[in-house]
DNA sequence: CTAGGGTTAG
């Protein structure tokens, strides 16, 4: 029954059974402690735990070297490592699981110092143990100790190289690609690392070369952490192809039903842009959690299906999921574009009320944005001045298009001598402000703020997208001409545009004789 | 039937 019930995730389940075992006066053996023990950990119950350790010297089966890494465990999952060294201390017979356990308490707190004392100590010392301490210094971003102690190790698995490979994916990329090329093997693990460093560093196009590499490995095959992966970047990349080969390899691999995957796919197809598709994933999936909901509700208000978003938020508070900070981003990114003042106000505060979510920036930000796209930039000016944090540059953006609007042009340059602090490399903003003047007529401050944009487009990449042919992503941008048939893509473009003119004039003379 | 190591999504 505690096997079951562990493996289901029914911890309170566990201590239930426990306490009526002992009603019952069955005695527990070695067998029955870790279980228990681990279901306090889980629950978190730090009372239940003592009381469950007390119990168990009592029948005397503390002395057991299982049971003492349970308690370890616990003790530090539930923040006491100084319990769990007690524990520690007093058992009769320590192994080295015993030890690992205790080092990882300590790793666990970032008391490198305590763990790599305890290590020392030890005359024998295995794989897991080495690649326990390695990985704790490499937590705490110790990578010079995590490098030293993994050349004195005697020998490697691949968790070591896997370990070491995870250390260079946050700092730095091109010595994680050459670590990644000595590995002498590599398993699910190593390729999942090496994709997700890229991810780290915003470099999309690789991940899709690595996956296609590791398709053509024959040894390992993708997991689902692959998959999502390789679909985030899909969803970055604009690469819809990928996106759907990835969906029929999903349901051809036994990924059906997977929930990581059936998220991804929906945040995949909605950004690029079949959200049709989106919803489809989001029917067929028969297991829900938090991600699924946030994502299918910010994917309908990305697509102006704001109705559509908050009539979801509504069927997930009935369908018993708690909404998180997420979710109620998404429910104001509605709100604001269905320009529903009032229950977007009424959602910030039963957020905050009901569900003791304290408003993070990106909430202030969507009610800034809300209002401005309302006209309401008093209400908006007064909603940043009483913020409990300091405006960032999504804010005063907003307000500078609010301030737009409303031909406003001290309220513009007020917030426009904000931005220009914080992120003076934005043209956008630059380009916002010289409309302001050009909306008002004053020529020749528009003028003087075309030219700052020239200035820092010189030095920046202006608007750069992405377009996916014969399953190869390529990247272009504004005045690009790096294409070897740059000249016949421009004529084209000529035509398009000659073609879309007189489209628009005949609109216009038809507008006017309906008039 | 019980104890120690890694990756993923909004």
């Amino acid at each position: 029954m505690f096997k079951g019930f562990t493996e289901g995730g029914l911890h309170e389940q566990t201590v239930l059974f426990f306490t009526r075992m002992k009603k019952r006066d069955v005695r527990p053996d070695i067998f029955t402690f870790p279980f228990v023990i681990k279901s306090c950990a889980m629950i978190p119950s730090f009372i239940l735990g003592v009381e469950i350790h007390c119990f168990a010297v009592k029948t005397g089966l503390d002395a057991n070297a299982f049971f003492g890494t349970s308690l370890i465990e616990m003790y530090a999952s539930l923040g006491d490592v100084r319990l769990g060294y007690k524990v520690f201390e007093e058992m009769p017979e320590r192994n080295l699981v015993v030890w690992t356990a205790i080092i990882r308490s300590y790793l666990s707190i970032g008391d490198t110092g305590t763990a790599r004392h305890l290590f020392d100590q030890l005359e024998e010392r295995d794989l897991i143990l080495w690649n326990t301490m390695i990985s704790g210094y490499i937590e705490h971003g110790d990578m010079a100790s995590a490098q030293k102690l993994f050349e004195e190790m005697p020998a490697y698995d691949i968790m070591s190289w896997n370990t070491l490979l995870l250390a260079y994916a946050s700092k730095d990329i091109e010595a994680c690609e050459r670590f990644f090329e000595q590995i002498p093997e590599r398993n699910v693990f190593s390729w999942n690392g090496m994709i997700g460093a890229y991810a780290r560093h915003g470099q999309f196009s690789d991940i899709l070369k690595t996956f296609r590499r590791m398709l053509a490995s024959s040894d390992v095959k993708p997991s689902d952490a692959t998959l999502v992966s390789v679909l985030s970047s899909c969803s970055k990349l604009g690469a819809l192809n990928w996106g759907r080969w990835i969906h029929v390899y999903a349901e051809n691999n036994g990924f059906k039903g997977n929930i990581y995957v059936g998220n991804g796919l929906i945040d995949m197809y909605a950004k690029c842009g079949c959200i049709q598709t989106a919803i489809q994933v989001f029917d067929s999936m028969e297991k829900r959690d938090a991600v699924t909901w946030n994502s299918m509700i910010s994917s309908l208000a990305m697509h102006g299906m704001g109705l559509e978003a908050l009539k979801l938020f509504e069927e997930m508070l009935e369908d018993g999921e708690k909404p998180d900070g997420i979710a109620f981003v998404g429910a104001l990114t509605a709100c604001a574009h269905l320009g529903l003042v009032d229950r977007a106000f009424g959602c910030f505060r039963s957020m905050i009320q009901t569900y003791s979510i304290a408003p993070w920036i990106e909430h202030y930000g969507c009610m800034v944005d809300l209002l401005c796209r309302a006209g309401l930039l008093e209400e908006a000016m007064r909603l940043v001045r009483k913020m409990p944090m300091e405006a960032d540059d999504v804010i005063w953006s907003n307000l500078l298009a609010g301030s737009r609007d409303l031909k406003d042009i001290n309220s513009a340059e007020m917030v426009m001598s904000k931005l220009v602090k914080i992120v003076p490399e934005d043209v956008g903003n630059y380009a916002l402000m010289s409309n302001v003047y050009g909306d008002v007529g004053r020529w020749e401050d528009f003028r003087r703020l075309q030219k700052m944009v020239r200035r820092t487009n010189g030095s920046k990449t202006p608007g750069c997208s992405l377009v996916e042919v014969n399953m190869e992503v390529v990247e272009f941008c504004s005045s690009d001409a790096r294409h070897v048939r740059s000249k016949d893509i421009y004529q084209i473009l000529e035509g398009l545009m000659d073609n879309s003119r007189f489209v628009a004039s005949q609109l216009s003379d038809s507008c006017q004789s309906s008039l």
